[in-house]
DNA sequence: TATGTTATTCAACAGTTGTTGAATCGGCAA
DNA sequence: TTGCCGATTCAACAACTGTTGAATAACATA
């Protein structure tokens, strides 16, 4: 395998960092000293700190969204010509983002975490997770309508949003579930939180959307 | 009504510049600056920043836990000498925050983004709740036990981990939402945030405990 | 009134921040 | 070799950071 270039390690030595401490958190020095290379170079790559920031979560936003919406495409076109269900529809939603924290890229549950902080983010925060994830969810929304024809729009939307609040914690992977449970559960088996993750959504679609 | 001493003034414009960008967004002057009052007030009152930051989120912690162990408690004597249901243990939990939501005091609704903004961090997020809310979640998950007394423990903290998950994003309020559904909701709509997840998590744990 | 204590401001510190322009390196073409 | 050009480092800047000690104000007590 090559050497990363000092341009990728920059990337993600600020995704690493920025994950764990937030933007505001990260001083463009420890980047630099995470990535081996001088300060003045992330400015040469990206310009200021805030488009460094951009770039990380750009970077792997296109292979995450094709992952989810062939996920997707496949749930639909096997359970064609009847849509697809709520639980097929949430798996494909959700697997990918599992598939991607089991690669040894570590780089991958970084950047998880990083979109766990944008998204709790006020500000700044709803305006780029949009920009970059909106699309690709409103295709996903479109397939929940058509796996529950008769419920009222807003339901869905409001249901989404559960499904996203619940999902954010579980990216970011913050320890709190371990220190609660006394150990019982962790927060980095995350094949044990999407396995409760999907059956407890999809029951809850479709208890609010009474199908 | 009497004017809030400045002590106050400083927590309250700590509690929401904080709660808006995080910790290292916010500088000490600029929370001066909204307070009114001179940059070394801070200092002299609370000590170095971080303790200030503590003295904010820990202000308004008895009141709240306090709430919601009364609304727990009402609950379980209400449904005495059966165990209280699900249902009635989560409105338990979040009607507390609603009706803080709801009060004429916009310090609450700024205190819960921040506390948002805590769970949702690695690092010192998980160890601060901890220290503030853990007793009184202990409470809610041994009710939650006796309502589901077939159920795995594991399974009963993964889906309170779901629970907490929705209700952070609700919390933080970041407009994603709104956005997304094109206007349709409204993330300051909080009793709608709530009577959509109250149902969505039951739903989701009778669903993940089989019963 | 005078005195002691607490609250508040003033002024300044040493260190860190993001950013930039000039200098140096490395490879590649002519 | 020479010249060129993108990549990288060096050195430094002005602005801002949290924090502190001294100075002043407010206020209760005697």
């Amino acid at each position: 395998m090559n050497e990363p270039s000092k341009s990728e390690r920059i990337l993600d030595a600020a995704e690493a960092l920025f994950a764990a401490r937030g933007f505001d958190g990260v001083t463009l020095r420890q980047i630099a000293t995470a990535a081996g290379v001088d300060v003045a170079l992330a400015n040469y790559h990206f310009g200021k700190k805030i488009a460094l920031f951009r770039a990380v979560f750009e970077r792997r936003a296109p292979a995450l969204n094709d992952a989810r919406l062939s996920a997707l495409r496949a749930a639909q076109t096997e359970a064609a010509p009847k849509p697809a269900t709520i639980e097929a529809i949430i798996e494909a939603f959700l697997r990918p983002l599992e598939v991607a924290q089991e690669t040894a890229d570590a780089g991958w549950t970084n950047y998880l975490a990083l979109i766990a902080y944008i998204n709790n983010s006020p500000y700044w925060g709803a305006r780029m997770m949009s920009d970059v994830f909106d699309e690709l969810v409103s295709e996903f929304i479109a397939a929940l309508k058509l796996a529950l024809p008769n419920a009222d729009e807003s339901d869905i939307y409001w249901c989404y949003h559960n499904l996203s609040g619940a999902l954010t914690l579980t990216l970011a992977r913050t320890g709190r579930l371990d220190r609660l449970s006394g150990g019982l559960c962790h927060s980095d088996d995350v094949r044990a939180a999407y396995d409760h993750m999907i059956p407890f959504v999809a029951a809850g679609f479709r208890k609010v959307c009474k199908q």
